[in-house]
DNA sequence: TTGTAGGCGTTATCAC
DNA sequence: GTGATAACGCCTACAA
């Protein structure tokens, strides 16, 4: 029962012959003898043998392992991206190596540096919220290891990057309010920090300008996505005599928390307020009462999109790498009131 | 800017220094000078030195790698297995490696003979729902790798385990149903082929023995998760006279498509059945109309227990992996109704 | 047609 | 205190 796996030194020991015929025979090189073919086969039949990957990868000074960096792996919209990856990874003979950084700064640069110590052939990553430079990734690169960025764009530098267009999907929903006839249109954003907040935000003020609507800077807040700060800013909201009819929200994880504290606390103008978020999460067509609409994301092809460039980038010398972004469209998906 | 990475062969040249002298001085091995030893970390700091882990792992005969075959990623379960999975392993050291079976044997075997290949240290696998021998997983364990089987458990063979204990997740819904005054209660349960569909029945079973209620066959059914299925079944139910005013479904997905179908073909009954299912999805807090409660499991502590279990059964020779299987309780949650 | 030798990056066991 | 050497499993150019 408890075995070791064989190796062709073992093999060729077996048979008296030499390693390298061993080798040779197995991967049917024309040199070797249709006889000695034949009885290295069969051995190898016989002991289940299996070549030890880790050490061709060695030889072969690579190690067919693309390393995915994401901050969680409980929001669906990092496991979709990973899924995308995945498949289009296995279909190329690429393993990952997956690891959370958890939205920590110093995490992720512990994992980049885990990565290069792997010596992983390339880096998928949608990086922290708390990541303000990319010198980590950038360092990654100087060694040759290329770097393809997720959904989350460093705007800092020119970089691999597979994002969504959330500028246009933020505009896209901002129209959508304003076209059903709401003029006092609140956003609640993410952390300035992260380029994906910014573009939102750019999005929501596009639809405004195109419209000739006034900003209302106080209508304008940043989340730290937690349930405090969410319930604080709509609290700042709905306290005011005009309150906003509309509000775009990060996600709709987000969106769900805002309608929530709306039915707790406001009751009487929950009905008056529609939200839509980022996401278009699989289980909203349950509700009863789903958001007006929600901006459907691809995230499994971000991660499919972004390993097959980074599978690109691998076969290319460094200095041939040119910094590419692609942005995939997004979606309203709208749900009609019952 | 294009670098290759620095050897300890390459910085013993540089030195005029031998190999061993760097790779001890590096090691901070007691039998070389201080004066070495400085000079030696001085030169790998300016190049950046980074030990190739794929070589250490090589000589070391193992790769630090843990396999994770899973159905799918798109499922909210499995990926809060790999969760909890990632964070055991990460700290101890460990890498995972991860795909998915997409719920095929085929796929699944082909995943084993891939883990073969690679050599990883162990293997934590959630078995696709076709899957009815072990065999594969058997071969793995007799060339030393152990297999952690999670959340879906081979009854057939006796193997190291993680599960949970559904049997009495199922009967603790039932019990709440006939506490709330059912006695029609069907069973929408998965494929027989799973053993987590037996013993979710199983449970099923034991809450009616308890409470000495008959059992009608026509109200127990075994869903492909198909809509298509799930409809048919649903409708198979609802047209009988003495239709039935309690479901207990496989999961909270199939728990939603069933009070859709409700709400769209039977609207007058609705209101009259309840449902129950697995998972305790996060967003269910969030509907107006959520299910009367739902079964929580605890997919993320699966994963972390599971890995542990590997970790320990690593260090052991194969002889001494004595089996065993945990299961982890399950907790009814009931929401109530507005 | 087969065998020999060298190398991939690292560590460990010696001998000096 | 330092260095030479072998070894891990495999591949391949070259020699026989």
């Amino acid at each position: 029962m408890e075995k070791k796996a064989p190796t062709i030194k073992e093999m060729a020991r077996t048979l008296g012959i030499s390693i390298s015929a061993v080798s040779k025979a197995l991967n049917n090189h024309p040199s070797i003898g249709l006889y000695t073919k034949e009885r290295v086969a069969r051995l190898a039949q016989k002991l289940n043998y299996v070549p030890n990957q880790a050490a061709i990868y060695f030889k072969q000074k690579k190690t067919c392992t693309i390393g995915v960096i994401l901050p969680h792996l409980t929001d669906h919209f990092y496991t979709s991206i990973l899924c995308g990856a995945e498949t289009e990874a296995m279909q190329n003979g690429y393993n990952l190596i997956m690891c959370q950084s958890y939205d920590s700064l110093a995490r992720e640069k512990e994992l980049v540096a885990f990565m290069q110590k792997n010596r992983v052939d390339g880096v998928l990553v949608a990086s922290s919220k708390e990541t303000i430079n990319y010198n980590h990734f950038q360092a990654l690169e100087s060694w040759n290891i290329p770097v393809v960025h997720m959904a989350r764009q460093p705007k800092q530098y020119d970089c691999h990057s597979v994002i969504s267009n959330v500028r246009d999907g933020a505009r896209q929903a901002v129209n959508y309010f304003i076209e059903q006839g709401h003029r006092r249109i609140a956003h609640l954003n993410g952390p300035e920090t992260m380029a994906t907040s910014r573009e939102r935000h750019s999005g929501y003020l596009d639809a405004h300008r195109a419209h000739q609507l006034p900003i209302h800077p106080e209508l304008v807040q940043q989340t730290d996505f937690s349930r405090e700060r969410n319930k604080q800013i709509v609290d700042s909201w709905m306290q005011q005599d005009e309150f906003p009819t509309a509000i775009l929200a990060f996600k709709d994880l987000i969106v769900l928390e805002i309608m929530s504290l709306l039915k707790q606390y406001y009751p009487d103008k929950k009905e008056q307020v529609a939200v839509i978020g980022f996401g278009n999460h699989q289980l909203l067509q349950y509700m009863d009462h789903p958001p007006c609409a929600s901006i459907e994301e691809q995230p499994a092809m971000i991660g499919q999109r972004a390993t097959s460039l980074l599978l690109e980038l691998m076969q290319l010398p460094g200095e041939q790498r040119s910094t590419s972004t692609t942005a995939l469209d997004c979606k309203l998906v709208t749900y009609e009131r019952p």
